[in-house]
DNA sequence: GTTATTATTACGCTTGACGCAATAGATTAG
DNA sequence: CTAATCTATTGCGTCAAGCGTAATAATAAC
């Protein structure tokens, strides 16, 4: 017995000790009704009604299952309108993934924002740096930092453009002059983002002529903080995103390095699972995202 | 979404993240999985499952839908086993029905004697005299003495006959003598067992020859006990059954009379209400009943 | 690049549920 | 006591929903 629809029916019947009545209130006929609790008792393998053609009550049996399901279904129903309830785009559960440097600096203003907002939601964060398959651990959104997302099979969004900058401590340049060419960061220790043991490609552009760059150096780390605390003491210098980095220039920390050579922006995408349709509340969070954003951060990031 | 089906496979597919394989545990085909998941999908208006032909996750609809209807499953299914189980012929409720003078008699010893037997039995006992329609209210086996079912709409079952017998007290015949034939009967105070306002009428049958007389006086009672009290206080005569008389008229205290003019028997009866088919724990009583009867009552019964 | 696996969809079929009308049973009205 | 009425049930024709098979599209593995 998987169908509810006969269960129902013969509640009905049971308040209503008729099963025209139920019929009625069901908007069925005598004659649905009739079958539905036939088949009923025929899953549950005993006699739960005692007709009369004049009147209706239940067996023993029929009053104590009518006694166990009442509960049961008015408890499953109210699980289903709340389920439905959740697909409103003001409550919810959001399963949020960003990578550590930016989610460190950007979620906890972020979130404590989005509760005020949407008080009903269940928030779930996870910071991680490795550009995991989105199938791998269930997450509703990811924020990236990537190149560009050349990913054809999933659904991204791009919110912004992150401007990078190779940065230094001035105290590097206090023996050795500051470079002018790309080709010259050769001459300096380099310090590499990612997660191989390769080190990473630099690139530099400037009006349309292009240099590829092999940032030579004995570090490399998936983390940009770190990288960046290794810059602060004067331990080479680094292609890093001017999120991590522009408190440091302003307060003179650092310096920026070839200033005239521009290095190709990242992009800051919101990355989907592949949804059919874009869940509700996860618009509302993407709508809400690019707003604060650009509300909040719009010194580090760029719109175009 | 009334149907339990499509909610088991979506569970299914959650816990194995795979079509396949829940298709495969479910003994049925890939194709409809897929297709049970999207009828669910589409009765809660919200996507459920992120499918990629290679791997399968949850939305976090999915994730929380999954959780919540777990539980609920379970109790469901726990509640339609129990359900299965109450079928047995020795656990579930029992709903009695019997005459009050009767009732108060036997219920006791053959009610410890049931529960000594059938201990997983939930029994429920009403004592009362009106012959009630048996759909009125609830009851699964009424005892019941009466004439003789003449309803042809109710199923009943013979157990045994009740003798009766006229009796009264010694005292009252200190002063007028015994009566030898019906018609006599005039010329005592008679009390009259019933509902009514009319008195009863006695039948009596001495070979072939029949006689009926009205049971003229000024008590009419629908309690048979009362009458034997006021019976053994002289009140008059009263035609009762002998399991109310037997033990007075063995000591004494009250006499039978006419004895050559036996009174047409009743008829110890089960009624049930209108079964399709006897449910096993009310044949269980029926057999127990009628086992403890012959072998605890057979003073004041008669098997034919 | 090729193969194998997986989810989906189109097609044909069967099963099952429904509504209508007819039937049987029981209560009420006269 | 009889007729009328209301009720539950059942047979019949219809229709929709679900299933399995086979074909398709997409992805991971070799």
């Amino acid at each position: 017995m998987d169908d509810l629809g006969p269960i129902r029916v013969f509640l009905e019947v049971a308040r209503q000790s008729s099963f025209t009545g139920a019929a009625r209130v069901l908007g069925t006929t005598p004659a649905s009704v009739t079958r539905a609790v036939a088949r009923l008792e025929e899953a549950l393998g005993q006699q739960l009604l005692l007709r009369t053609t004049r009147r209706v009550s239940t067996t023993s049996a029929g009053a104590m299952i009518a006694a166990r399901y009442t509960g049961l279904l008015e408890e499953f129903d109210a699980a289903t309108e709340q389920i439905r309830q959740e697909s409103l785009p003001d409550r919810g559960q959001l399963r949020l993934n960003a990578p550590m440097s930016l989610g460190l600096r950007l979620m906890p203003g972020l979130v404590e924002s989005f509760r005020l907002a949407y008080p009903h939601v269940q928030l779930q964060i996870r910071l991680t740096d490795r550009l995991i398959d989105i199938m791998e651990e269930p997450c509703d959104v990811a924020i990236r930092i990537s190149q560009a997302p050349a990913d054809k099979s999933t659904i991204w969004r791009k919110i912004c453009e992150v401007p990078r900058h190779v940065v230094a401590a001035p105290a590097l340049f206090e023996r050795v002059s500051r470079p002018q060419t790309p080709d010259e960061i050769d001459r300096f220790s380099c310090l590499s983002y990612g997660d191989t043991s390769e080190p990473e490609t630099w690139t530099f552009q400037k009006d349309r002529s292009r240099r590829q760059v092999q940032a030579r150096g004995d570090v490399i780390s998936n983390n940009g903080d770190l990288l960046y605390e290794l810059v602060l003491k004067g331990g080479g210098m680094a292609l890093l995103p001017d999120f991590i980095t522009s408190e440091g220039v302003a307060s003179g920390a650092v310096e920026t390095v070839l200033d005239d050579w521009p290095v190709p922006m990242l992009w800051l995408t919101l990355f989907y699972p592949p949804y059919e349709k874009l869940p509700p509340l996860v618009a509302t969070f993407t709508d809400f995202f690019e707003v604060y954003l650009e509300e909040n951060a719009s010194g580090a990031f760029r719109w175009s």
